[in-house]
DNA sequence: CCCCTGACGGGCG
DNA sequence: TCGCCCGCCAGGG
């Protein structure tokens, strides 16, 4: 944690098996909404941790645009054994699935 | 040191 | 509702 790239991981790591968050979401958690692009950049750059679920992670949209990265469609999958249905690349129920840091976590 | 790009987001027309 | 533009931080050329 030094207010940095590790401090997206540790939120990342939070979000509950099943849910899922937003780069948005995690940027504003940390210090604003400033951070949503450098959230992406933290994802790319720990896309080879598996101990990190970034699969979890969307943009607001509830779209897997990082799913190119991931290879495949393995995002989807990784996302649909978790019980979240995707559609088109598209989170269905995203809006009840969507686990905000700043709101449930504290 | 300057410029461009990027797994984003919000505002405006 | 859709599309365009600007701002955000960090890294690479």
């Amino acid at each position: 944690m030094e207010n940095n790239f590790d401090d997206i991981y540790q939120v990342v790591k939070l979000i509950p098996f099943g849910r899922v968050s937003s780069y948005g979401a995690i940027a504003e958690y940390l210090g604003g909404k400033r951070g949503a692009r450098i959230v992406g950049w933290a994802m790319n750059a720990a896309h080879t941790d598996d101990s990190i679920p970034a699969h979890r992670v969307v943009n607001r949209n509830g779209v897997l645009t990082g799913k190119a990265f991931f290879g495949g469609n393995k995002m989807q999958e990784l996302l649909e054994a978790e019980g979240i249905i995707v559609k088109n690349d598209k989170i269905q129920h995203f809006k009840d699935l969507f686990w905000s840091p700043t709101k449930e976590l504290l």
